[in-house]
RNA sequence: GGUCCCGUAGCUCAGAUGGAUAGAGCAUUUGCCUUCUAAGCAAACGGUCACAGGUUCGAGUCCUGUCGGGAUCACCA
C-alpha cells in the first residue's frame, strides 16, 4: 500500500463510521488502481458497505465519495460506476511525486535496517561444468540478494561447493588412467570442461566394461537365476547396473578405493583432488564472472561433511531424536505430516541431513544471521521441510527465519536434460550464443556501426546477457520452465532488450538535455496531463510496493514483469507524444523529467535482476 | 498408495490480500520511419481460465471431488 492509498483507506473508514455509525477497520477497505477505461486514479470497492448503509451501491458510493473529497485535499474529483467509487488525485500530488522520484536515485529502496540474511544460491558439483539449470538457480538467487538489500538487509552471499564424493573421484580416476598428463592448457580447453570431459569418459568406459561383463558366464548365470518372470536380458541388466558397479566392476572398485584413500588423506590422492578441483574453480570463476555474480563466503563440503554429530547428541538429550537398537538415530516428524527420518547411520556416520543440520548451526554462530535463504530446485522440497522442522524442534534461534527458495526445473521441449543423451545445455555455450545473437541483430540494424569497438562490444554483451537473464527471471520461480535451444532467446517483444531499448531512448534524451542545457524547473506549470503520462506516473508510484512484495515472497519475477509493463508504457508514450518538440516548454520539461524518472527506475529495477543497461544499442 | 506442486489463446507466460469487459509476447495477417534510435507503435485473429460441484452481492483466484502432468516418500547426495 502506498501512502496515498492508506490515506484514502482511512478517509473511507471514517466516512463509513460517520455516515452509518459502524466502525470499520481501514485496512479492510479495498483501494485499487482504476482500470484505464474509467476516469480516476484509485477506486474503492463499495459493496462491503452496502449492508451497513442499507442503500443502493451507487448511492452509498456517492455519499462516501462526497465525504472523502471534503476530507482529503488531494482528491480532486470523484465518480461512481456500478458500485465502484473512482477518485481522481490532484496534479499537485503527482507533480511533487514526480520531482521527488527524479531527484532520488534510491527511490523505492529502503535504508539499512541492521537485519542480516544469508543467501546460499549456488551448490555445484565439481565434476562437471555449469549448465542451464545452474543458471536459473544462480540468477534467481542473485536477484534475490539484490532485492533483500533493497529492502534494507545486509546480505551474505554464499555457495556450498560439493567438492568431494564419488563423482569427483570418477573424474580423477579417469584422468589418472587415461589422461597421459594432459592439462587444460595443453589441450586448450576451458578447465572445468576439461574435468567434465574426464567424467564423461569414465561413464563411457564403465559402460563398455559393463557391456563386456554381460557376456561373461557369471553374468549369464545371474540373469538366469535372478531375473523376474517376463524380464528381458536388457531390462534385467538395466536394473542391475548399480549392484554391478558396486560389486563386480573393476572401475567401480577402483573408484571406491580412491574415495577411501581420500577419506584417509592419502597424499597422492589429495594432490590429484586439489589439482582437479582447482581446474574446476578456475572455470567456474569465469562463468560466474560472465553472469556478473559474486560470493562473500564459500563453503566446501569437504569441510562440512562431518559436521552435525554434536547436534545429534543435543537432539538425543532433548529427546527430539530417538535411538534404535541398531544404534541409528531418528527423528519422528509424523505429527507435522512428515515422516520418520534418519539423522545418523547405525555405524555412526553422517547422512546428508546431518551435514545440513550441522552447517546451519555453524553458519548461525559464524555469521549471526537471523534469516537463511536456500536457493535449491524443487526436487528437494521434502528435504527442506524435514530440515526446517527438525531445526525448529531443536529450538534453534534462527529456525523461524529459514526459507527454501524452491524453483522448478528447466526442461527442454523433449523433457528433462540428460547428460547421458548429451542434451544438457551448457552455461558457457549459452552465454556465447546470446552474445552472438545480440551482435548479429545489431549488425542487421546498423544503428551503432560507428561506435568504437570496445564500447560496442560491452553494450552488446549487456544486451545478450539481458535477453538471457530476463528470459529466465520473468517466469515465476516455482513454475517449471521450457527452454527451446532451437529458438534460443528472443530480443523482441516481452524481453530484456525491449526494456533496455526504452532505457536507451531515454539515455539519448538525457544526453541531449546536457548538450542543449534544457531548464526542467518549469515542469510544475504543466497542467494538461495526458493519459500516457498519467499511466507512467501511476506505474512509478507502484515501484516501492513491488520491491517489497518481491522481497516478502522471494519472487524476482514480480520485478521483471513490472519493468516490462513500465517499459511498455514508456514506448507508447514515446510514440504518441513529442518530447523535445512538445507543444509547450512546460510540456517539454514535464516529459523530460518524467523520462528521467522512468529511466532511473528501469535501471534500478533491472539492476535488482542483475541486468545491466546499455547506453546505446 | 501418502504428501506437495502445476493445468489460463496454437506456443511461452502475466493475472497481491476474491472485485469492473481474463491480459502480454511469439507465430499469422495488415497499417505506421522527410520528425527525439522501428530491438518501437497500432490493428486483426486467437479463450466453455482442465472438468464438476460448493461458499457469496461477486470466483481464473477460496473449499471439496474428478481427470491429466510433474516432484518426492533411501542408514544416496
Amino acid at each position: 500500500m502506498s501512502d496515498i492509498q492508506i490515506t484514502l483507506q482511512n478517509a473511507v473508514a471514517q466516512a463509513v463510521e460517520h455516515l452509518y455509525g459502524t466502525p470499520t477497520e481501514s485496512s479492510k477497505v479495498l483501494v485499487n488502481n482504476t482500470p484505464p477505461d474509467f476516469q480516476g486514479d484509485y477506486s474503492v470497492v463499495i459493496f462491503p458497505f452496502v449492508k451497513l448503509s442499507k442503500k443502493s451501491p451507487d448511492f452509498t458510493a456517492g455519499e462516501i465519495g462526497a465525504f472523502v473529497q471534503e476530507k482529503v485535499e488531494l482528491v480532486k474529483s470523484w465518480n461512481v460506476v456500478k458500485g465502484f467509487l473512482n477518485l481522481e488525485i490532484s496534479e499537485i500530488y503527482w507533480n511533487s511525486f514526480l520531482q521527488s522520484v527524479a531527484e532520488n536515485h534510491h527511490f523505492g529502496k529502503k535504508p539499512f535496517t541492521g537485519r542480516k540474511v544469508m543467501v546460499e544460491y549456488s551448490s555445484p558439483n565439481t565434476n562437471k561444468p555449469l549448465h542451464l539449470g545452474h543458471i536459473r538457480n544462480i540468477l534467481l538467487g542473485w536477484s534475490c540478494t539484490k532485492i533483500l538489500e533493497a529492502v534494507g538487509f545486509e546480505v551474505i552471499k554464499t555457495q556450498i561447493i560439493n567438492d568431494r564424493g564419488v563423482a569427483i573421484c570418477k573424474s580423477m580416476l579417469s584422468w589418472k588412467l587415461f589422461g597421459e598428463g594432459k592439462t587444460p592448457e595443453s589441450e586448450g580447453v576451458k578447465s572445468d570442461h576439461f574435468v567434465g570431459d574426464w567424467y564423461v569418459l569414465f561413464e563411457q568406459k564403465s559402460k563398455e566394461e559393463y557391456e563386456q561383463w554381460q557376456q561373461s558366464s557369471i553374468a549369464k548365470e545371474l540373469f538366469n537365476t535372478r531375473k523376474k518372470t517376463e524380464q528381458t536380458e536388457k531390462e534385467f541388466f538395466k536394473d542391475f547396473k548399480n549392484k554391478w558397479f558396486n560389486e563386480y566392476s573393476k572401475l567401480g572398485s577402483e573408484v571406491r578405493d580412491m574415495l577411501l584413500k581420500w577419506e584417509s588423506h592419502d597424499p597422492e590422492v589429495m594432490a590429484l583432488w586439489k589439482k582437479m578441483n582447482n581446474w574446476v574453480y578456475q572455470g567456474f570463476d569465469q562463468t560466474y564472472g560472465d553472469l556478473g555474480v559474486s560470493f562473500d563466503k564459500l563453503y566446501y563440503e569437504s569441510d562440512t561433511y562431518l559436521l552435525g554429530k554434536d547436534i545429534v547428541e543435543q537432539g538425543l538429550s532433548k529427546s527430539v531424536f530417538y535411538k534404535k537398537e541398531d544404534g541409528s538415530v531418528w527423528v519422528d516428524l509424523t505429527d507435522a505430516g512428515l515422516d520418520h527420518k534418519v539423522v545418523l547411520r547405525s555405524d555412526g556416520t553422517s547422512v546428508y541431513i546431518t551435514q545440513d543440520l550441522g552447517t546451519a548451526q555453524m553458519r548461525y554462530k559464524e555469521l549471526g544471521c537471523e534469516q537463511f535463504v536456500y536457493v535449491v530446485a524443487d526436487e528437494q522440497n521434502y528435504h527442506f521441510q524435514v530440515l526446517f522442522e527438525t531445526l525448529k524442534r531443536l529450538g534453534e534461534p534462527y529456525a523461524g527465519g529459514l526459507h527454501h527458495l524452491s524453483y522448478g526445473l528447466v526442461e527442454l521441449p523433449t523433457g528433462r536434460m540428460k547428460t547421458r543423451e548429451g542434451t544438457v545445455v551448457d552455461a558457457d555455450d549459452l552465454i556465447a550464443e546470446v552474445t552472438r545473437l545480440a551482435k548479429e541483430q545489431s549488425a542487421e540494424r546498423g544503428e551503432i556501426d560507428g561506435v568504437a569497438m570496445a564500447e560496442k562490444n560491452e553494450n552488446l554483451r549487456r544486451v545478450g546477457m539481458g535477453a538471457l537473464k530476463f528470459f529466465i527471471i520473468k517466469v515465476h520461480p516455482k513454475k517449471k520452465m521450457i527452454f527451446n535451444p532451437e529458438e534460443s532467446v528472443d530480443m523482441q517483444g516481452q524481453t530484456g532488450p525491449y526494456i533496455q531499448y526504452s532505457f536507451v531512448r531515454i539515455n539519448g534524451l538525457m544526453q541531449r538535455i546536457e548538450k542543449e542545457g534544457v531548464d526542467l524547473s518549469m515542469f510544475a506549470k504543466y497542467s494538461d496531463m495526458k493519459p500516457q503520462e498519467k499511466e507512467l506516473l501511476v506505474a512509478l508510484h507502484e515501484y516501492p510496493e513491488i520491491i517489497q512484495s518481491a522481497a516478502d515472497e522471494f519472487d524476482p519475477s514480480l520485478i521483471a514483469n513490472y519493468c516490462y509493463a513500465l517499459a511498455k508504457s514508456y514506448h507508447r508514450f514515446w510514440h504518441d507524444l513529442s518530447i523535445f518538440n512538445a507543444e509547450t516548454n512546460e510540456a517539454k520539461a514535464f516529459r523530460l523529467l518524467l523520462s528521467k524518472a522512468v529511466g532511473q527506475v528501469l535501471k534500478s529495477g533491472m539492476g535488482l535482476l542483475g541486468i545491466e543497461m546499455p547506453d546505446r544499442m
